[in-house]
DNA sequence: AATTATTAGTTGCACACGCAACTAATAGGG
DNA sequence: CCCTATTAGTTGCGTGTGCAACTAATAATT
């Protein structure tokens, strides 16, 4: 019996708790550690883009950045070409906590994993992008909406 | 670099919202799908139990049971021998749509893994247990609190 | 038998999230 | 140039979820 969605529900609902609990001392939540570090490793993205780095909604990709801005941990600029885009980096208060929150998962993977051998490591994560990938693609087309705001408009 | 908590985001929330489409005839959201499969495999299971099955929430667990009450797709009965534990059935109402869910979770599947092999169907089913295992195994121990009961012990 | 601990289930709260409607800025016709 | 369409971002709303505190029933202990 398949149960891909199950074991998908069961590691990100634990992985939500993990983080939860690990960043609590830094008052920040499960949600935000991921936009942070996408932030990081591509200084200057805007939400659009930030947003497509991990196929969340846009609107979620706002109430991460502004909670991450309330914190100080990431700056904003609004471009001056464009004044509708804001270009995101990580501050000087953010980067410490950037190298903790990539200890952190570097600690969760590892506890996901432990019991892999370097060659299923490989698999299951190369696996599991194709099915991450085969999701978004069908709930693209499933839907003709976007997933961030390609247009704006509403489905047929 | 290993992104597996990303892909499993991915594909848990997509399915999520596969699951919100799909279902919005029948009024029952993505959220009860899974709790309606495990009562109709299991006749008679108790909420313990039916949270067991899917690593969740007790709490989560009453509200899912309670909205498929007052859809009448399910139905409690009260053990006699011990009061506080009530038994659940699926409902004639709800048999028909049990059919239907289980439908659409073959398509989603399909959908899913459109581009493996059977070879590596198999294997990312066997590979994504052995993580979710490990997911709920390691926040078992990170925090020796139950993912049911107040106090420790049971479960297998 | 009375008191205490444990267990099944419920509920208030907070957060993550998607959707849709909104604002504001820019781009593209006419 | 104005008018409309598109795009970046914000926000109200509803759902799914975990946690902790609660009730009620049963088990254990004294």
């Amino acid at each position: 019996m398949q149960e891909i969605s199950k074991y998908a529900s069961i590691i990100y609902r634990n992985g939500q708790m993990y983080f939860d609990e690990k960043l609590a001392p830094y008052h920040i939540g499960c949600g935000q550690q991921f936009f942070l570090l996408r932030i990081h490793d591509n200084p200057g993205l805007n939400q659009y883009e930030l947003a497509a780095q991990g196929m969340f909604d846009k609107g979620t990709t706002a109430r991460a950045v502004k909670k991450l801005l309330e914190l100080g941990y990431i700056r904003r600029e609004i471009d001056e070409e464009d004044h509708r885009i804001s270009k995101l980096y990580v501050s000087s208060k953010g980067e410490p906590f950037v190298v903790i929150i990539r200890e952190m998962i570097k600690e969760w993977h590892l506890c996901l994993t432990s019991n892999l051998d370097e060659k299923e490591k490989d698999l299951v994560d190369q696996l599991m992008k194709k099915l991450a990938d085969n999701a978004s693609e069908t709930m693209k087309k499933e839907r003709k909406r976007d997933m961030y705001g390609t247009s704006d408009r509403k489905k047929d």
